[in-house]
DNA sequence: CAGTGTGAACGGATTCACAGCC
DNA sequence: GGCTGTGAATCCGTTCACACTG
């Protein structure tokens, strides 16, 4: 919607969306009903407005200061992140252990010490996190950051956190992606023959007799990139 | 599993890795059911066994040779992160456009300069490429990923990209783990009053009231952190 | 007798189909 | 005529409940 709003395109049908997304355009019509009447019968969607009153159900029209912990590459990267901006998030600290690094420009914003986590959270009202720390250090940071009144922790250490109710946490796995690519790529391949026949001899082929069940591949629909930016788990209680 | 295998804990119920996951015991037995019958009736499944054979199913034992194109922040930080090697996935080798980086080491791998890209990608028989380059780049370096051979592409540019059918391209957008947090910040907050009453006055508020419909937050189970792992889109065909 | 494997029941999400409106 | 908005029909994933087994 934002490419054709850049584009300047006025109006767009529920079809023509309902196909870029790679749904049922009754969905789509039926999902944005949710939202109110916001299309013309006969006409479509007024793309503006659209993007405007969806930006807002998503609170994306809101400024939402955030702060992320550990800057190192990846610390880094997502404080170079363009794409923050863009969706009203502002970036209002980095914050890193290391002394070294304090007061050291990154994406044009000075590092601050993990001593003034707490000041920096309280005097920015910053409610979402961002830890990019090591594996070892993440609880401890999530702790000192829940502590300070965070309620909404974004983890991209490989460690589950333990956050008392009202905190919401999502992980992020970088190497997720990859094993889904991995698993399509290996039905790819998979099409000769029916027994793989594995090598690798760890753990020894017990009995039972691996029925290879219905095993189906989800849905195959057109070209949706990407994961369903599902909402599951924690709501506010 | 992984921790349960660690500690050597011989046999788990599904009702005890249901509630580590959140989710109901019966749809994880008959989940396990269709990889086939793994378990063992009053007992409960093997650790080891079980987290053999779905790692299998997953591909996981399958050694998957990897190239980063792009070695910027977030390049080097994939380089660097260390799940990726448990899961069987091994970077053979990292691409940059710029000429001052080859050579260069990171992660303890020679940076090499575009140019390779078709020779590396023959020579290792890589199936699998991790795009980290900026925007403007992606398409072109996707482009001469496929063209080299490449079927699955892991996209970390905020771009679309499009491939022929039989490519399957994942498209990781850093920012939305970060909305869907926003978003339910933003319910944590508008708990209070109902009228929101927007402050920033871009798309003049027309006509039509807002009849704030049944707007439901989905499901509200457990402590799951972080999105489901889907495995939508392109089947092999 | 604890715990799997699975047919059957359930319920929510998706799709159909069409009335209503521009 | 074209396209939205939405009740009704349908589909499909989830859960129940229990027969079966080690």
């Amino acid at each position: 919607m934002t490419a054709l709003s850049e584009r300047s395109v006025p109006t767009v049908s529920s079809e023509e969306l309902a196909t870029a997304a790679g749904v049922n355009s009754a969905k789509l019509r039926k999902d944005f009903s949710y939202l109110g009447s916001y299309g013309t019968r006969g006409v479509g969607y007024d793309v503006e407005y659209l993007v405007y009153q969806i930006s807002r159900e998503l609170g994306l029209t809101q400024d939402w200061p955030v702060v992320i912990v550990g800057i190192g590459n990846l610390g880094a990267a997502l404080a170079n992140y363009g794409g923050f901006a863009s969706r009203g998030f502002r970036v209002a600290a980095l914050i890193d252990a290391d002394p070294a690094m304090a007061g050291k420009p990154v994406a044009g914003i000075p590092v601050q010490h993990t001593d003034e986590l707490e000041k920096i959270i309280t005097d920015n009202g910053v409610s979402i996190g961002v830890i990019a720390t090591p594996a070892g250090a993440a609880q401890q940071v999530c702790d000192r950051l829940v502590a300070a009144g965070i309620t909404s922790i974004l983890n991209f250490a490989p460690t589950v956190l333990s956050v008392p109710d009202g905190v919401d946490v999502r992980k992020v796995d970088l190497s997720i992606e990859l094993q889904i690519l991995a698993f399509h790529e290996q039905r790819k391949a998979g099409e000769e023959i029916a027994a793989p026949e594995e090598a690798a001899g760890a753990v020894p082929p017990p009995p039972v007799a691996p029925h290879r069940a219905p095993s189906a591949a989800p849905g195959a629909d057109s070209g949706r990139q990407g994961p369903d930016g599902d909402v599951p788990a924690v709501m506010p209680a």
